[in-house]
DNA sequence: CTGAAAGCGCTTACAG
DNA sequence: CTGAAAGCGCTTACAG
């Protein structure tokens, strides 16, 4: 691989001449500006972005933080936003070979090590300590879904609470006021964000808060299928189930249909997140939507901005979720419903 | 960020004995080593692999040219395998931001500019270009489903060929005769060869292989749904169809449904891939397992073979398949049988 | 407008 | 066993 030198040599100038052409300094006379790109083009010279990074102390890459697995969907459109901001931006992506379970590991020495210029964490909780140590470090940084900003850290999240609370307002509208709400593990802002929202929901449409249609679980299909099981054992069974993923309604509506009961015409549900599957699984699902890939491209857009400029305030920012009603949900059956049908 | 220099003083030695310390060269006498790593402890230093790669001319970092979207679940699950193995292996991962439409945009300037000490490569044809640079410039490269190996370049793949093969099979066993296939796009090394295991286990079975029951599409939903359309249009429907990817499959079910027909009791149907869908989908999926998590791993031991050992011959390898039965097979309708129901 | 020199943070013969 | 020096491929004041 030809370096700054032989280019140097070849056009007959010095290497500091050589940089000054590829980094398009003004004080270049248009004739050995020639004669240095025919070198260049000549040796099919290319920069060492390392070098380069090693004096200008950057090093055009960004970290991602993400021990959530590839396969789940949300971290699958979410890489698909970013890659695509980055795209044309110089900066390549790099993930960080974390080992958490390494007590000697330390994320942010791997950061400056690496020498990435910003980090993107998503799917680490507020008390992971390596976090707070990258928020003190003040190393430019965007927040996913983790409510942590600071200096240089930026946060960015969907709208959890108005999407649950249009889901109920939804349900309510299709005559429901039973309804349920299987939320994901509380702890993580999200979680406690999306009950907010089932709490608020119901209080906008005069639904008195039972305790006994809350249930907890971990997003996960089976997860959902288990806390559908317990709901359906109620005396008073909801009928209007909101879960706090897609993945868990499609436990929910598995374990409901198991039960002799059928989505919607007994029970609707709703799902959140909007991923591919919701559109395809039969019946299709209600859900609320989020704009991860959105997400992704902003994430990447105010990363770049901070790296590049050291004033700039890091942005919390709340992109809006809507409800995608699709097939499972529908007026409540008068079969279980409280007030007797109307003749 | 302390460097070596501070550690040199701190420690009151050279820097190249730090460095010796660190890179636990053995010349080194207790006690110096032990001075040396209290300081580095007291510093919280952490050498700069970038300054470190320059010398050594290696990155520690694997490239991968992935222009598919991280939302299609093979790469999910391909990057899953691919970080997992990367996870302690004091590699990390960059993805590369192409920009292959720009015409200036070179691959192989983009990994020398970066020092990436080897790339895996996957969705990429072998008519890239970029791809058969790659290749010629003897840069460490696993290419996943692409036929393509040189000097320092192994190829890994799924038993396409037996894969379909043992559809066809499954079928033949439950009764079927007229067996359809959906193949994915012609051209690259995947779809020809799963052409092929459907060829042979017709062969294999005694089926004649007729032009008719041939449809192609290009894996998605859609396109397995209008090539189950004309499929169905036939006066000779199939009774069982193969499909070329599950997502296909997904699509031809629907609009076998959509026709007023049922799966598996007037069609069966077969995907391949064995995404994670494939069990959560109802009816759940009969489909082709290709263990792509394992080939994600493997790819990478193969890679850092490559790039550690220049004597190391890169392999060829074919990763088994296997199929797996859920709800989507069922022996054949006698109503739709060409022979006459037994009494 | 051009180039010599110092330096970014490391490693590696080599001399002592 | 230890350290001075050169060098990896760049950039950046600074002098001319």
């Amino acid at each position: 691989m030809a370096s700054i030198h032989d280019v140097a040599k070849e056009a007959g100038v010095s290497v500091a001449t050589v940089s000054k052409v590829i980094n398009d300094y003004p004080d270049v006379s248009e004739k050995t500006r020639k004669k240095v790109n025919s070198a260049i083009e000549l040796l099919k010279y290319q920069p060492n972005v390392v070098a380069r990074g090693l004096v200008k102390r950057r090093s055009w890459t960004v970290g991602v933080l993400l021990t959530v697995p590839f396969t789940n969907p949300f971290v699958a459109e979410l890489l698909e936003g970013i890659k695509t901001a980055l795209e044309n931006s110089g900066y390549d992506l790099v993930r960080l070979s974390t080992r958490f379970d390494d007590p000697t590991y330390s994320f942010i020495k791997h950061c400056r090590s690496r020498n990435v210029d910003g980090v993107v964490v998503f799917g680490e909780g507020r008390e992971n300590t390596s976090i707070q140590e990258l928020v003190a470090a003040e190393i430019p940084t965007m927040f996913i879904d983790t409510d942590l900003f600071g200096k240089r850290a930026g946060y960015i999240t969907t709208d959890n609470v108005n999407g649950v609370a249009m889901a109920v307002k939804h349900l309510y509208e299709l005559g429901h006021r039973k309804i349920a709400y299987i939320s994901g593990t509380l702890g993580p802002a999200v979680a406690n964000l999306r009950l907010d929202g089932y709490k608020e929901g119901l209080r906008l449409c005069g639904i008195p808060y039972a305790t006994i249609y809350l249930e907890v679980c971990d997003y996960s299909f089976d997860g959902g299928a288990k806390a559908a099981r317990r709901l359906l054992a109620l005396r008073e069974q909801p009928t209007g189930i909101i879960c706090a993923s897609d993945m868990s309604a499609f436990g929910a509506i598995h374990e409901i249909e198991k039960h002799g009961f059928s989505v919607p015409e007994d029970i609707s549900v709703v799902g959140f997140d909007n991923t591919y599957y919701a559109e395809v699984f039969k019946p299709s699902l209600t859900t609320v939507n989020q704009n991860i890939y959105t997400i992704g491209i902003r994430a990447i857009e105010y990363l770049i901005a901070m790296i590049e400029n050291p004033s700039y305030t890091p942005p919390v920012v709340t992109e809006p979720s809507n409800l995608i009603v699709r097939q499972t949900t529908a007026p409540v059956n008068e079969m279980y419903s409280e007030a007797p049908a109307q003749p």
